[in-house]
Parts: structure tokens; sequence; C-alpha cells
DNA sequence: GTCTATAATGGGATAGAC
DNA sequence: GTCTATCCCATTATAGAC
């Protein structure tokens, strides 16, 4: 009598695999460790993700997927372009702060593999594309004169910031990098009325 | 009748070895590999570097000492102190833009081995610790009202972008960053004159 | 006594077989 | 799930060359 296929097995995989990658690299975690921390056959792993660079893959577009819902929803939440930029930025401050964070999985995949060029690589990049390309459209909701060099600026700082956050930090660093980014608005859109986002203009 | 000890074996095997871990990462490059690139025998390169973790801590050791190398001589070259800061990230903004650049060695290795207590890592650590302590001292110097908060954000520019770059980058993203931490420093003395560093105030 | 070349050791990796 | 094939890893041991 044959098992039913379990339904969550390819999530519960997933999860497991993802903690040990996240926290302590892909490189350094085996795939007999994944299974052990699985908690299933080697079999059913290697039937969900037929190589380690598949389960990297899916690893990393999962890590990609929430982090865009996160950040959308944080978006959503704002209705003026120049808060919702400010909203972006401190999504990520608050993701910084959080226990256990160990940096952008995305980025320090691309740190751990230079010159990859496979499936798992190719999301990361994707990822860092597309989030500078969402930055960049609602800078263009702005209205102001240099949108690419805003968007360059203020991709400075959010990126520099995710990048150079490897570990959770307190939340003044998040505080600091809110605020750069709402003086870069605010030098490049010197007509608007003061904002109160977070102080005196 | 015995052969003379090489005087630039040493560094020969550094050179090799470090070429490879900065190009490849250092868990991409085995031993072997670099007994090969290094063009001498296994076992001199043992016998200079009795373990792997002892040939990635001079390596990443001698990176730290160029990079301190390379911005106090860019900072010696300024007198006022508003300059230094200025000059600092300006330098770094150079390296970025060098072609063959691929990130920070020191903080590769963070991110390859997040765990890791070993010579190496610690190597490591105290740069990034250092690194800040000099730029907190040469923001000491700019007497502005709130030193460690103008130290907080200019780090936050400088890391960031540090961090963030991961190959070679054009040189306007450099630009960008020096202009962000004049602009910092301008708003935290808005009692000077005009500067004149890259433009209008 | 210093170096090179090569073999050997012991462990862990991915992956496939059954 | 266990067992196995194949490979690569860091490191050590051995034996020969200058």
């Amino acid at each position: 009598m044959p098992r039913r296929p379990q339904p969550g097995a390819r999530d519960r995989i997933l999860d497991a695999a993802g903690a040990l990658f996240y926290a302590r690299g892909v490189r350094a975690v085996g795939m007999s460790e994944v299974v052990e921390a699985a908690g299933c056959g080697k079999n059913l792993v290697y039937s969900h993700f037929p190589t380690k660079v598949d389960l990297v893959a899916a690893y990393l577009e999962r890590f990609s997927a929430r982090r865009e819902r996160a950040t959308e929803r944080a978006v959503a939440e704002e209705t003026r372009p120049a808060a919702q930029v400010v909203a972006l930025v401190a999504e990520v401050a608050r993701r910084v702060s959080a226990p256990g964070f160990r940096g952008c999985a995305l980025r320090n995949h691309l740190t751990e593999f230079p010159n990859a060029d496979d499936a798992a690589s190719r999301v990361a990049r994707g990822y860092l594309r597309d989030s500078r390309a969402r930055l960049a459209a609602l800078v263009d909701g702005l209205g102001v004169a240099d949108p690419a060099g805003v968007t360059e600026r203020i991709w400075l700082v959010l990126d520099g910031f995710y990048a150079g956050a490897t570990r959770s930090a307190d939340a003044a660093v998040g505080r600091t990098a809110v605020r750069l980014v709402e003086e870069i608005i605010e030098r490049a859109t010197p007509d608007l009325p003061p904002t109160g986002w977070s102080g005196q203009s």
C-alpha cells in the first residue's frame, strides 16, 4: 500500500534547508545535513530538488519573493510618493534590526559564489536588478528634476545599508539610514512643505 | 651541497594565493591550486603556512595593511579635517572603480565564514573595528556638535558603499558617495564657509 | 638542509542505486 | 533509509634532486 505524498513536504524541506543556508552559508551546509534537518529521507529531497543548486535556487527564490512582498506591503501603506520611498527604507531598517538577521541572503550568495552563473546566482542577480528598478519607479513618482541621480543616491544608502549590515544591528543604525534618505529627498524637492516624518526639517 | 633558502618564497606564495582567494573566494580555492599557482612544492607552502587558515590570515593581514596605508596616504595629503574625511571616501571610491575590484576582501571573508572565530576572521573583524575608529578620530577633528552621530552617518555611507560594491563599478557611483559625505559634513557644520570640493554649496 | 614531486591518509562532499 | 561510487579536500609522509 503506497504512501500518499505529503503535501507540505517541499515546504518543510525548504524551511529546514533555508534556515541552515542562511545561518551558516550555502557551502558550509551539506546535503546530508539538510536531509537530517528536514526529517525525511534522502530520496524525497532529491525528488523535489534534483541537485543542490536547484535547492539553493528555490531557497533564494522564496527569500526574494518574501522580501518583495514585505516591501510592497510597506510601500502600499503610504500614499504620497516621498512617504513611500521612506517606508521602503524603514522596512529594510526594521528587518536589519530583527533578531537572527544575518544579512541579505541574495547578496550573501553573490559574495559566496562570485563567478557562478547557475540558476541560484541568476535569482540573486535578478532580485538586485528588480529591487533597484522598483526604487527607480517610486522615485519617478517624486517628480524631481533628476530622477536617475536621486535614485542612485538613495540606492547607494539603501543597498549599502543592507549590504553592510551582516548581522542584527541596533535600531539606531536603521533610523540613521532612514534619516539620510529623508534628507536626500528633501534636498531634491526643496519646494515641498516640511513633511514631519521624523522631526524638524 | 645545500640549497640556499629562496628569500622571496613567502611573498610569492602569498601573491599567488591572494590573487586566487580574492578572485574566487577562499572556500573555492584548494591548497593544491595554491601550490600550482605559486610554482613551488607543496611542502614549502606548508612550511611557511602550517594550515590554510594561517595562509588566509596572512592574506587578509596583508590586504588590511595595504588598505590602511592607502587611506592614510590619501588622508595625509589634506590638512583641513573636513577635506581629510572626504579624501578618505574618495580613496575608497577610486579603489572601487579600479579594474579587477571584487569587493573588500575582509568583508567578503566575514560573509563567507559568518560563524568562524579563527585567526583569519579575527583579522577581518579587527580591520573593520579599526577602520571605523580611524573615521571617528577624523570626525573628532571636525569639531561638530555630535561627533558620534556624524561618524555613524558617514560610516553608513562609506561602509555601505564599500560593502555594496562587489565588483568594479563606474566612477559615477564613487562620486555620488563622495558627494553624500560632503553633504553630511556641510549639514553638520553649517557655519563653515563654502568649501568648493566639488561644486557649489 | 632546502626544495620538488608524488603517494598516501582520512574525511566529507554530491549524487545515484536499490 | 542505507549503502555505495566517485571525487575533492587539507594535511602528512616518503623519496629523490640540488
